[in-house]
DNA sequence: CTGATGCCTGACAACGTTGTCGTGATAAAG
DNA sequence: CTTTATCACGACAACGTTGTCAGGCATCAG
């Protein structure tokens, strides 16, 4: 039942008390044939008594190579969109039983590079990485030694990694064109930093959409460098004062939506300027109006990436590509107010 | 640059590369004292020239004990409670370059056992446990070597650890009590299943409520079991069919209380049945009424345990103690409702 | 010039594990 | 009964790193 020493059981001492070698009790441990049903049954119970526990460590060691784990490095996992990625990578690992360290990188790139050198050091075998910096190429040694890179939500720079993104400026050239159809001529956008890849395509986009139905871009409504929701809540009002405000919004992210909601709502204008938000939020189905928004699959796009990365961890030889997810409109009723 | 090999430099290669012994290299790498500023610069050389990274498993091993890791395992990563927490946590262990191993458990005994016996192999030398099982005492042998365990959210079983909690019971009792005290006579209760910890000090909170303000239990009022937010949402129409409906709701977790939100919508009650939740959600305050809720900071709660866990980890020694931390009921409007 | 002192440097063993290979015993075949 | 094949088991080295210790060299005091 275990004793007060402090260090842990080794194979060595299982062999002692098991009266065998250490290689005996290395075969059992393995699951290899080729011991007697009689020393098997004597090491598991010298497993037991000692409280042994395999030392992962070590044993990868001497194998070499693999240690069954990935990193994992994301915005932030405190936000759900973060976090529904983390967990769908972490559903194809579990299956795999590969062990995941994740981290968060709140856009540094400094931090970036110290988590994935820390990470490497540790000898993962697989990386997903939400790239932050405008340079990846300090991976290069490492995806030729053998290191499974993807790049997901962004593409990453300085190396040709695969990579896994939505159709941002897509999706919000729909958004855009969504508005635009109904009447709206005066279009407000919301985006974070244009150094934010998204943030640009989605900005992208939304020129796109105007162009298409050949309105002309108040530079005063599209605002960028957006980065929370208080911010987006301040631009609205600002724009609202406007003696000739938007009659509609177009928000690039879900807390800027939420921000500018409740900017409409504090001037009581949020039965009458239409906004439609790219990405969903868990109770957008509740304001009134409901928010019409872009969605996109976050827990697929999880799930195809890290299947990428399994894959090419098992041996798969594919060229770096980038796959484009597509995002869906769902209508519910604030991207349907009509201009007044 | 770097070659094509697919073997990756060790300090051997880097050692016969500079000219030096092992030793030297070994120095070099680890910023100690005594190298000749000449050897230290054809060391660095080396290391760029050959893309050397240093093997972190392989100097644990040797070093024995730390391996500077840790094991996080929530409920679900993807969901903001626990996203939270392992955000929180993980800003802890930044700070002391401590690498985070996550994982999600589904309240399901078995993955604890296996997620958690695998770190261990691994070596981590701290784990924080939302516990799902009825019973961690297999990990008495590990704490036993050395293993700093806390509990977070639940207590455990069969091992005396610390364990950080919220004041659940307290916190239900005050919703409660906030209802009952603004002349609601039937108020409904939504829980999770009683055999989760959390629910069913919320269910007992509920109780304590009632009998504080001599009210008397309607079993078709206090519905326990509900998982998801349609259950709630069907629970809520079911009750609202009773000649004698309740007038108030207090949903013991936030994706009930959503739920019991819709259902109210769909009859046209939301404006008169009052609601208090227990958890905050970010919209909550965006809903018509907003929404009352009993917060709990989520944050502060992981900091909390990552600062007992990395306390544990450097040295200090500490009898097991629970701490419980405490709510804070925010009053939007919906709790605020006065029967009809 | 000798001995002591200090500074650099490297040889070696060890961390816990597993792959390789050899040994002895037993069973099967001649 | 001998030869060969088979099987169970163990000795040993190695994975990549670092702690220990000893040796070489230069400096300095006597």
């Amino acid at each position: 039942m275990g004793q007060n020493i402090h260090r842990r059981a080794t194979i060595k001492d299982v062999a002692s008390a098991a009266g065998v070698s250490l290689k005996t009790v290395s075969r059992v441990i393995n699951n290899e044939a080729g011991v007697s049903d009689d020393l098997v049954r004597r090491v598991e119970h010298a497993v037991l008594e000692l409280d042994y526990r395999h030392n992962l460590a070590a044993s990868n060691l001497r194998r070499g190579q693999r240690t069954a784990s990935i990193g994992v490095l994301l915005h932030d996992l405190g936000n759900s969109f973060s976090g529904t990625l983390l967990r769908a990578i972490e559903d194809q690992a579990r299956s795999r039983r590969i062990a995941v360290f994740s981290a968060s990188l709140d856009d540094e790139p400094e931090r970036e590079a110290i988590l994935a050198t820390d990470l490497i050091s540790r000898r993962i075998d697989g990386l997903v990485l939400m790239p932050t910096g405008n340079d990846q190429s300090y991976l290069l040694a490492d995806i030729r030694a053998g290191l499974a890179v993807f790049a997901v939500d962004r593409p990453a720079n300085g190396v040709e990694i695969g990579t896994v993104v939505v159709d941002n400026a897509g999706g919000a050239r729909e958004a855009t064109a969504h508005l635009a159809a109904r009447g709206h001529h005066r279009i407000a956008c919301l985006t974070d930093s244009d150094s934010i890849w998204t943030a640009a395509q989605r900005r992208q986009g939304y020129l796109d959409g105007l162009t298409e139905y050949s309105l002309p871009l108040v530079p005063e409504f599209a605002v960028s460098g957006l980065t929370t929701a208080d911010q987006a809540t301040s631009a609205v009002l600002t724009m609202m004062r406007d003696p000739a405000p938007p009659t509609a919004i177009f928000a690039g992210r879900n807390d800027l939506t939420i921000g500018a909601v409740r900017a409409l709502r504090e001037v009581g204008k949020q039965d009458r300027i239409a906004v439609v938000g790219f990405d969903d939020f868990p109770t957008s189905d509740l304001l009134t109006p409901a928010i019409t928004v872009v969605r996109q699959d976050v827990h697929a796009t999880g799930a195809y990436v890290a299947n990428l990365l399994f894959a090419r961890m098992e041996g798969a030889v594919t060229a770096p590509e980038r796959v484009v997810l597509p995002t869906t409109l769902v209508p519910r009723g604030s991207g349907e107010l009509l201009p007044t």
